[in-house]
DNA sequence: ATTGTCCCCTGCCCGC
DNA sequence: TGCGGGCAGGGGACAA
């Protein structure tokens, strides 16, 4: 489920937990997950403390001592687990051995995730993050650069918006639901996104985000436990899953006959036929 | 260069 | 109760 609220309260709840604490050593059970994890992870991380936490895109990077980084990317099914157990929960890949006797555990099912290493100073030239598109919460994420990055394509819009390069953070979901809120097709042709269109749609973006980062703050706790589920935004999903249901802002039957699913790229994607049209 | 397809992996849910 | 098929929040590797 980690797009970018849930990377954002994943982030925010292990700041809360994690500051300032000392690794005193990491274990790894299995090194094969996206990517494999260096051989030297455990010896690199051990005895350091944690300074800080930065979110790009849907990656997390933790700062330690020493001018080292820990990059984390929680794939589609990773999670953070505070205070886990002693013996090493099903796919926990990474157990974090605090000083002060507890552990956090990197658990992942599908091993879709990620956990590297970078020096701090060159976190901004690492491959997997120097070619990320801007931070849509961010100033440079503007309906004049959205515009230039979809101008002479003739890929659908949503692909535009689930490729990391053009713009940072968005999944499966948002981009379903700031599709939505802006009145757009997910088929749309990106080169047809007109200016105002595209000023609209950098507002949903945002807005989804915002609102979604804020429900997820609300249940930052679920996060971080092995209970966990996807906090409480998804009871706020207007068009993602619910294929069927009437849309939210339609009259209903006939004018609408509900929120439609198709597959695009072999990913589903949720509309209103009604208010979002390709032409 | 762009675009679309396939694949990685496990768990869960549904219908038979 | 068991089993096969389809689906899932991501994204890289290909081929055309």
């Amino acid at each position: 489920m980690p797009e970018l609220p849930e990377v954002e309260t994943v982030m925010r709840g292990m700041s809360n937990a994690l500051q300032n604490r000392i690794i005193q050593h990491a274990t790894v059970h299995r090194h094969d997950l996206r990517w494999r994890i260096p051989a030297s992870f455990s010896q690199t991380v051990s005895g350091r403390r944690i300074t800080s936490f930065l979110r790009r895109g849907k990656y997390i990077l933790v700062r330690l001592s020493g001018e080292m980084s820990i990059l984390l990317h929680l794939g589609m099914s990773g999670k953070i687990v505070l205070d886990s157990e002693a013996t090493p929960a099903p796919h926990e890949h990474v157990t974090f051995h605090m000083i002060e006797g507890d552990r956090v555990a990197y658990v992942d099912p599908r091993r879709f995730g990620a956990l590297g290493l970078v020096e701090t100073a060159a976190e901004e030239t690492h491959p997997l993050l120097r070619d990320m598109g801007p931070e849509p919460l961010g100033p440079q994420f503007t309906a004049a650069t959205l515009l230039a990055a979809c101008s002479g394509r003739r890929a659908p819009l949503k692909s535009m918006l689930l490729d990391q390069k053009i713009v940072a953070g968005l999944g499966n979901i948002y981009v379903a639901e700031a599709l939505y809120r802006a009145d757009l097709h997910p088929a749309l042709p990106a080169e047809a996104l007109t200016r105002p269109a595209a000023g609209k749609l950098v507002k949903a973006i945002r807005t989804v985000l915002r609102e979604a980062v804020e429900a997820g703050g609300s249940s930052l706790r679920d996060y971080v436990r092995p209970e966990g589920d996807m906090g409480y935004f998804q009871h706020a999903w207007r068009v993602y899953g619910r294929a069927g249901e009437p849309c939210p802002r339609c009259p209903g039957p006939p004018g609408c006959m509900g929120v439609e699913r198709m597959v695009q790229s072999g990913r589903s994607s949720f509309f209103c036929p009604r208010h979002q049209k390709t032409g």
